[in-house]
RNA sequence: GCCCCCGUAGCUCAGUGGAUAGAGCAUUGGAUUCCUAAUCCAUGUGCGCAAGUUCGAUUCUUGCCGGGGGCACCA
C-alpha cells in the first residue's frame, strides 16, 4: 500500500520539478504515518515538511505543487483514481499530505493474507544474513528461576522475529561448565553429603545454598554407595560435581523445552579450554594472538587486556598472577570464535546487572578485527518482580528460596508465562503476577488475544453448520473478491488497515530488537476485532455480505495465528 | 564518584521530531431472545524539572531531581 503511494508521490514531485514548481529534484525518503483522527485520511506523509530545507520553500507550497500533479496529471492522477486506489488527497496542518483511499484498495489486503498465509508479515530485510542469538546461558549450578524466564522468552522470540524478517538465525546456549564453578558445585554437594553422614561441617557462604544440593547429596550416595566416602576428597568432589552438573543441565534443558524454547546449539565453555593433541586451546591461542599484537600485556605478574583503549573505563585482567585465567579470558575466545563460525552479526541477551560487561566485550570484538557497533548487540533485560495477587513473592537466591521457571510454567502454563514476559519492553522492570497470569479475563492479555482466535473458529464452525461455506478453512478463490467488495463498514476497513500493518510491525520489531512491538500490535488487533464482533454480526441473512465477512475474520484469524506463532504461544480453536 | 535502565492518567505500562498524546486496570453507568459476556460501549484538568538544537521537542543534547541496577587479579 505504502509502496504504491510512494511511487505516486515521487512521480508527482518529479513532474512538479519538470514544470518548475520545485527548485530541487532531490527528494527525501518518503515517510508515512497513520493519522489518528478521522478527517485526516487513511495515510499521511510529511514529505513536504521534510523537503522544506532542500526546496527552500514553505511546506504547504511544496505540498500544493506535489498534490496538483497527483490530482491533475493524467498519467498519475486519473489512473490512480480509476484504478481504485486513491479517493482524494488533501493538504492539512503544517503541510501533511493526507491520502483518502478507496475501500477497494483495502480489500486487496485480505487476498494477500490468504495467499501469503503463514508467510504473511514475513520479509527479506535480513537478506539471509547469518545472525546468532545467545541467551539464557545460566550456569549449570542450579535450576532456572523467574528472571531467566524473561531472558529465555526475549531471546527466543527475538530469534523468531529475526527469522521471520529474513535473517538466518541460530539460537545458542553457552554452558558455563569450566572447572571453577563446577568445582564449587561439587564441593557444595560433598559437604552436604558429609553433613548427612553426621559429620560436623562448616558450609561456606560461597557454596550453593539451595535445598536441591541436599537432594543431590542423597541421590549420589544411593547411587554410588559408601565407596564414595572412602575416596580422596578432591576425587569425591569431582565426582559430585560431574553428577550434579549433568543432572542440573538436563533439568535446565527439560525446563526450557517445557517453556517452548529449543536451542540449535549448546556451546560448552570447557571446550574453549580443551587442547587438541597437536596444539593449544582456543583460549590460549587467543591470548597468544592478542599478546603478539600487544593488545594483551603483562603487569604485576598478571596478563591484562588493553580494553581501555577500546572505550572501557579501565583495563581488565585476563590471566591472574597465580596463573589462573579469569572468566573474561574464555569470553574473549568465545566471542572471537562466534564470528569465526561465520556469523555476520551476534546478539547476546544478558541480565541488566551485567551491563558493565558490555564495553569489554565490545573491546574483544573490535580487537579481533570485527566492528562491535555494527555487528554486535547486547540486549539487557531488566529485573522481574514476581507477585502473587499484587504482593511480592520471596525469591532470594541466597536463601535458596527462589521460584523456579519450572514452577511458573507448571502453575500458569507456557502460553501465559511467555506472553506475560513479553508484555513489556525489556528496558523496563517487569511485574509478573502469578494470579493475573492465571486469570481468565481481559485483565490477562494472553486470553484476550487467544480468545479472538477461538471466537473466529467458533464463527466458522457455525457458518459451516449452516452450509454457508463447505469447510471452515476457506481457500482463496478469485470469486471471493465479489463478496469482499461488500465490506464497507467503518469497523471493517479499520480491521483491514490493522491487518495491513503486521509486516511493518515485524520489521520494526526486528530492526529495534524489541519483541514487545508485536505484543502491542496483537493487542491492538484483538481490541479492534472484539469491538467489531460486538457491533456487527458476521453471519447475517445476507449471504454475500456474510461470506465477505467470513473472509475478513479468517484473515484476522491467520494474522493472530502468525503473531502468536512468533511468540511461541498457541492459537486455540476453542477455549 | 562513574556507568546503564526507568520517570507519560489514581495504578501498570504503550507511543511519537510534527496536526487533538493512547491502552488495560481501578471508578461510575450501560449492553446478552442473537456467531463464546474469557466480550463490548460510555466515563480522563497526565509526558519529573530547566536550558539548548529545530519551522516545530513529550520524543534529540546537556544539566539537575527521583526510583532501580552495576562498578574485583569474583563468577
Amino acid at each position: 500500500m505504502k509502496d504504491a503511494i510512494t511511487k505516486i508521490v515521487l512521480a508527482a514531485a518529479a513532474k512538479a520539478f519538470d514544470n518548475g514548481l520545485l527548485i530541487s529534484d532531490e527528494f527525501p525518503k518518503i515517510e508515512f504515518e497513520e493519522p489518528k483522527y478521522e478527517g485526516q485520511g487513511d495515510i499521511s506523509t510529511n514529505f513536504a515538511m521534510i523537503s522544506a530545507s532542500v526546496q527552500k520553500m514553505a511546506p504547504r507550497k511544496i505540498a500544493e505543487a506535489v498534490t496538483s500533479f497527483i490530482e491533475t496529471a493524467p498519467e498519475i492522477g486519473s489512473d490512480t483514481i480509476k484504478s481504485g486506489l486513491i479517493k482524494k488527497v488533501e493538504i492539512a496542518g503544517p503541510g501533511f499530505i493526507n491520502f483518502f483511499l478507496c475501500d477497494e484498495a483495502w480489500h486487496s489486503i485480505i487476498k494477500r493474507v490468504f495467499i501469503e498465509d503463514k508467510g504473511y508479515g514475513s520479509s527479506d530485510i535480513g537478506e539471509k544474513r547469518k545472525v546468532q542469538v545467545e541467551f539464557v546461558s545460566a550456569n549449570p549450578t542450579g535450576p532456572l528461576h523467574v528472571g531467566h524466564g524473561r531472558g529465555a522468552a526475549v531471546g527466543d522470540v527475538t530469534g523468531n522475529i529475526l527469522a521471520f524478517a529474513g535473517f538466518d538465525v541460530q539460537k545458542e546456549y553457552y554452558i558455563n561448565d569450566s572447572g571453577r564453578q563446577i568445582n564449587t558445585l561439587g564441593k557444595s554437594v560433598w559437604l552436604r553429603l558429609l553433613e548427612q553422614e553426621g559429620k560436623e561441617i562448616d558450609f561456606p557462604t560461597n557454596c550453593y545454598q539451595g535445598d536441591y544440593i541436599k537432594e543431590f547429596a542423597k541421590e549420589i550416595l544411593l547411587e554410588k554407595g559408601n565407596g564414595l566416602l572412602k575416596k580422596e576428597e578432591s576425587e569425591a568432589i569431582s565426582e559430585c560435581a560431574k553428577y550434579a552438573a549433568g543432572h542440573i543441565l538436563q533439568g535446565i534443558k527439560d525446563d526450557l523445552k517445557d517453556f517452548g524454547v529449543e536451542f540449535d546449539q549448546w556451546f560448552s565453555e570447557q571446550s574453549l579450554f580443551d587442547s587438541p593433541a597437536d596444539g593449544s586451546s582456543l583460549v590460549q591461542k587467543t591470548i597468544d594472538d592478542f599478546q603478539s599484537k600487544e593488545i594483551v600485556y603483562e603487569k604485576d605478574g598478571a596478563l591484562w587486556f588493553n580494553t581501555e583503549k577500546y572505550g572501557d573505563e579501565k583495563d581488565r585482567v585476563v590471566v591472574r598472577s597465580n596463573g589462573v585465567t579469569t572468566y573474561f579470558a574464555s569470553d574473549i575466545a568465545y566471542h572471537i570464535e562466534k564470528f569465526d563460525r561465520g556469523f555476520n552479526r551476534v546478539i547476546d541477551v544478558w541480565g541488566a546487572d551485567h551491563h558493565g560487561y558490555v564495553q569489554r566485550i565490545n573491546a574483544c570484538i573490535d580487537a579481533g578485527g570485527r566492528n562491535s557497533s555494527e555487528q554486535f548487540d547486547v540486549i539487557l533485560v531488566q529485573l522481574v518482580n514476581l507477585l502473587r495477587g499484587g504482593k511480592p513473592c520471596a525469591m532470594s537466591t541466597r536463601a535458596g528460596e527462589f521460584v523456579t521457571l519450572k514452577d511458573i510454567v507448571a502453575e500458569v502454563g507456557k502460553d501465559a508465562a511467555r506472553f506475560m514476559y513479553l508484555s513489556r519492553s525489556y528496558d523496563s522492570k517487569l511485574d509478573f503476577d502469578l494470579e493475573l497470569a492465571k486469570e481468565k479475563s481481559n485483565n490477562n492479555p494472553v486470553f484476550y488475544v487467544q480468545y479472538v482466535h477461538a471466537r473466529i473458529s467458533s464463527i466458522l464452525q457455525k457458518a459451516e453448520d449452516e452450509g454457508l461455506i463447505s469447510k471452515q478453512n476457506i481457500e482463496w478463490h478469485e470469486d471471493l473478491n465479489t463478496f469482499i467488495n461488500n465490506l464497507r463498514e467503518k469497523e471493517e476497513i479499520k480491521l483491514i488497515k490493522i491487518l495491513s500493518l503486521f509486516g511493518e510491525n515485524v520489521e520494526k520489531s526486528a530492526q529495534t530488537l524489541h519483541p514487545h512491538v508485536i505484543f502491542t500490535y496483537l493487542m491492538t488487533l484483538a481490541q479492534a476485532f472484539h469491538s467489531y464482533y460486538n457491533k456487527h454480526k458476521v453471519i447475517t441473512d445476507n449471504k454475500e455480505l456474510s461470506i465477505g465477512r467470513l473472509c475478513l475474520v479468517t484473515a484476522v484469524k491467520k494474522v493472530i495465528r502468525n503473531g502468536l506463532g512468533l511468540f511461541g504461544v498457541s492459537a486455540p480453536e476453542r477455549m
